[in-house]
DNA sequence: CGATCATTAAACCATTCGGTTGACAATTGG
DNA sequence: CCAATTGTCAACCGAATGGTTTAATGATCG
């Protein structure tokens, strides 16, 4: 299976704590990108969002192919299938919980009333 | 539903994306702990695992109880499920089912789907 | 060949990060 | 009251980050 390597997990989850490059993986998501196709949408120079492709790609999440002198890159999602695996082991924590929050939302419907007024609380 | 704000984002990734912190959320999801139990396993000043329980409080990760001089710090899940619900976002690149939006967003070369339903194991 | 385009390299700069140490505040217990 | 415990604060340090600008590399084309 996909390895939970701390090492790579903090190359992975750096990689996306960068609101450029998160936008960069939104736009590879669309398909395959130039290194200036890359970097036009951002104020910032080309030197500079060709270092955040850097970063992408030693978190492995950007693939580089090079035909003549354009870089093409891509999306390898493994990585980003190991950081869903390690959140996964958490996954318990908030999934009894959304669904109470669900359940909350709800309420503007047909409010399903409690079957057990027991005067204590649950959780937290 | 949760909100997706970049800033938001960007700090609960990288809270995540080290591995001194991700080991603290770790020893918090077998329970409440104080900053120094959460201290204790690693080889630093007191001063700086109090530090990185701050990034981590900062990230939402981690709500602290105030019980006379003992700080007491817990999970909070709510930003993992956020980074969870990004992740999302790309879940159909990995988990190799070829919906229509992905048919639709990779108009070339569409492989002959493998029909195997490849149910999602959690790790560890 | 020579100009141009796509991209990286290199040097630099300000800020942040992760860590230290020492002082400080607050709570607790003898 | 006094001393120990718990934890933060502040100043500092070296390294990394995110950005710039100015070359330099290499492929393409007239």
């Amino acid at each position: 299976m996909v390895e939970l390597d701390s090492q790579t997990l903090d190359c992975i989850f750096h990689a996306l704590g960068d609101t450029t490059r998160r936008a960069m993986l939104r736009d590879l998501a669309q398909g395959e990108r130039t290194v200036s196709e890359l970097a036009e949408p951002f104020a910032m120079s080309l030197a500079a969002a060709s270092k955040h492709i850097r970063v992408l790609e030693a978190a492995g999440l950007v693939r580089r192919d090079i035909r003549g002198r354009t870089h093409h890159c891509s999306l390898d999602p493994t990585p980003l299938a190991t950081a869903d695996q390690w959140l996964g082991i958490y996954r318990r924590f908030w999934t009894g919980r959304l669904d109470a929050l669900e359940a909350a939302l709800r309420a503007e419907a047909p409010p399903p009333p409690p079957k057990k007024p027991l005067p204590g609380k649950e959780g937290e």
